[in-house]
DNA sequence: GCCAACGTTGGC
DNA sequence: GCCAACGTTGGC
């Protein structure tokens, strides 16, 4: 099973909204082509980070994916097609606490995470040793 | 098809 | 608030 993360400005939809909804809400207004292709290799049941970016710049919980790829319903269609896809995601547990950019930039094993070298990209994959540590840095069993 | 100009993201 | 990095747009 492949790991993702989701990145997100906590004041448009940070992780207690994800918690709060107590259910999949849609991951919608990805306009990045490059982020959707991700989420179009996504499986149902797969699990991602949620990361806060600008101003926490911390992954604070875990998410799963909830539905398969479908079209956004956010989205204009574009000559007469929707091209921007998405899938609903849910929350599943807070980490025990936040793991920040800083500590990620400076832990053995994370120099190749895509958080550090492409900044902006918002939704992408996480690697099996990624997720490990990163789980267990933020307190939880991967 | 190339590339300059522009807009957006997100770290600092 | 600034600006680097990146992606997109549009003129040629």
């Amino acid at each position: 099973m492949a790991h993702w993360l989701f990145k997100s400005e906590p004041d448009t939809w940070g992780w207690h909204d994800q918690v709060a909804k107590k259910g999949p809400e849609e991951w919608h207004g990805v306009r990045n082509y490059q982020a959707r292709n991700n989420m179009r290799l996504m499986q149902v049941g797969e699990l991602g980070f949620f990361y806060h970016s600008v101003k926490e710049k911390a992954v604070v919980g875990i998410v799963r994916v909830a539905t398969p790829i479908h079209p956004d319903s956010t989205a204009e269609p574009k000559n007469g097609k929707i091209v921007w896809e998405c899938v609903d995601i849910e929350a599943v547990r807070s980490f025990e606490r936040p793991v920040t950019l800083d500590e990620i930039k400076v832990e053995p094993g994370l120099e190749q995470m895509v958080l550090v070298n492409n900044s902006r990209l918002s939704v992408q994959p996480v690697s099996e040793a990624e997720w490990a540590i990163i789980c267990r840095m933020g307190g939880v069993e991967p």
